[in-house]
DNA sequence: GTTGGTGCAAAAATTTTGCAGGGTG
DNA sequence: CACCCTGCAAAATTTTTGCACCAAC
């Protein structure tokens, strides 16, 4: 894990930081989308509001984390898959929010199935998310 | 559509009174999705703020508006067809938001095709958004 | 007249920006 | 050692809450 998150920064031209080595591995750990208050809770607190908010916007620049549409007024995000390149993603997997324990869950053996588009759209990117109730809450 | 506006608010037990028909008369007139802002500004700031944020809420809890999905962290907010009830919505279409122009577009003709999720999950609500270009932007 | 909605004021929460000090390459 | 990143402070923005007044029924 140490050395995947290594070459994920340097891969991306970052420096290699504590920050983004505990945001990342939480990333990575987690197998689904954080918020920006799940990210400070799990690191404790122990990294600034303001570089948590920076190592984000950071992660969104490089396409290293995408987020992800919800109709809440949240906004989560998820690690990009490897062929995510720099403003072009690929995350074409469905998300699973559930309104009980409020968790998202990557789905990612379920495509997004590609809908026709009316004459005109020139689509680019497909995002579906799934709310109800996971397998723990129902 | 002053009929229309006072049939929708007194079908959802609600006081008649000017901003919310303002309000729900833009909603008529868009066609499409709001943000709080959009709202603020066609109203030109008539309205308290505070107004148009209660306005909203109580909407959403009537169930004569939804939120839509965002990849960004805007709220959208958009008309509910007929059939829904409070707490239960069936606004079962494509959106299309531009990534140019920002506009987001109802593709109610395009329906959100029903996946098959692993077991134990209760879908409750599938919704999908698509970026990409629209026709005037591309 | 009673109930409920609005506007104003203020508080709370969230996000952004500037700058000096410290860690990374 | 030069540069980029972080933390702190503060500003800007967004959202929520309390309360007195006014409008709707």
């Amino acid at each position: 894990m140490e050395a995947q998150i290594d070459e994920i920064l340097k891969k991306n031209q970052l420096s290699v930081t504590g920050s983004r080595k505990r945001i990342l591995e939480l990333f990575l750990m987690s197998n689904g989308a954080l918020a920006h208050g799940d990210i400070e809770r799990k690191t404790g607190e122990k990294f600034d509001r303001v570089t948590v908010y920076r190592t984000l916007q950071t992660f969104l620049e490089k396409g290293i984390i995408h987020t992800i549409p919800t109709s809440d007024n949240s906004v989560l995000y998820a690690l990009c898959k490897d062929d995510c390149t720099e403003g072009h993603h690929h995350d074409n997997h469905v998300h699973f929010i559930c309104d009980k324990c409020g968790k998202t869950i990557c789905l990612a053996d379920v495509h997004v199935p590609q809908v026709k588009l009316p004459g005109g759209f020139l689509p680019q990117e497909y995002q579906m998310v799934v709310t109800g109730l996971c397998a723990e809450c129902r």
